[in-house]
DNA sequence: TGTACATCAGTGAACGCGCGTTCACTGATGTAC
DNA sequence: TGTACATCAGTGAACGCGCGTTCACTGATGTAC
């Protein structure tokens, strides 16, 4: 199998694609600090120098994968959001969950496209882009065509809630805090309550 | 200045608090992960070998200043609850209040303590008693002598949510999704909605 | 189809660097008499 | 009070290591004729 990859890779092969699945794979072991350049390499089995033909530095290495998240992301909410009617409770705590799920099954990397280091105007629009269809729906649950202010002050809410259970049990706070109610539940319920005036 | 830290230093000085207050700033500077030993000897002025003499490794050193942060952490919840009604709403939502603005103080601190690495009994254990006086005040909100599965169900959320309160706004999100909305208010709306059964 | 050539992805060796930790040491301090 | 000694906090030099990045190169591929 490395020699299919060595075959397929060299020369237009996909070796920029070998080598953020490795980072990718990296972050989620050791975290985006404690990444190296060389470990990526070795697990892509190329040479040291061999990324710099693909990325500028390190960092862009980590915005590459950063950015491949935040597509999954919008993906994950895309498809949450589908199986329920536009502008429902519902569909507003199924992208939270999805949220929550795409942290759980993606720690490393969820941290760091929230880490705030390596910022880009590319990353900006992804994340952007993500918490525009939050955004979306909850205008479309307030009946409102367009996003004006009250859009966006309801909406905070929900993201805050959903980033802090997020992270809370990435980093095993539930077990911690003896919760075992369901993230569904744990989402579903803080919804209807937020959206609450 | 660097006379009269030696002079005292020396022998039986506080070399050991000097490096935990030297590595509690490079935390903040550049995280956890880039902190170096080195980095906080040099900030010291002393050489690479002193900390051992104090520290059986780095990450000895990383977790003394988790530490200070979780004992400043509920020093600040305690001088926060103590000046409301023990057992209201507001007496629980300054709590919160004065977690998040630990977080905006110590953000390279506050995300270490929940980071994960580095576990240690006497952390875990610092972790718990801050807990344990937000789970004391829900109690008492609910009129329970005791800290029963109904109070650390009804309690998580709102850790939830300030937690997550608390990153948004280190990592800059609340200009992000164009929120102008106080911490103050925002917490005290959401402990309002979230005690809502 | 065959040949000459330009392109450019990947090589492998090298660079300078800062790191965590160890070691035998030194010399200021505290203590026993 | 003075002296001899034990303690032990801090030194400075050294170690082996892995890192990010550069460099001249090689050789497979695509293209023009």
């Amino acid at each position: 199998m490395s020699n299919v990859k060595t075959k397929t890779a060299y020369h237009h092969g996909d070796l920029r694609q070998q080598l953020v699945t490795a980072t990718r794979a990296l972050v989620e072991a050791k975290g985006p600090d404690l990444f190296s350049v060389s470990e990526a390499c070795r697990a892509a089995g190329v040479s040291t120098a061999a990324p710099y033909k693909h990325f500028a530095d390190r960092t862009e290495m980590l915005v590459a994968v950063a950015m491949e998240g935040f597509q999954e992301m919008a993906a994950d909410a895309e498809r949450a959001v589908s199986q329920h009617p536009p502008g429902s409770d519902s569909a507003i705590a199924a992208m939270g969950v999805s949220y929550v799920e795409f942290a759980e099954a993606n720690p490393g990397m969820f941290k760091m496209m929230f880490a705030g280091d390596h910022k880009t105007e590319s990353l900006e629009e992804a994340g952007h882009a993500c918490y525009g269809s939050v955004l979306g729906q909850v205008a479309a649950r307030l009946g409102k065509s367009d996003i004006d202010d009250e859009v966006m002050q309801a909406t905070f809410p929900l993201w805050t809630f959903v980033h802090g259970l997020a992270f809370l049990r990435i980093e095993g706070k539930a077990e911690f805090a003896k919760v075992q109610t369901s993230v569904n539940d744990l989402v579903e319920m803080a919804t209807r309550q937020l959206m609450t005036h």
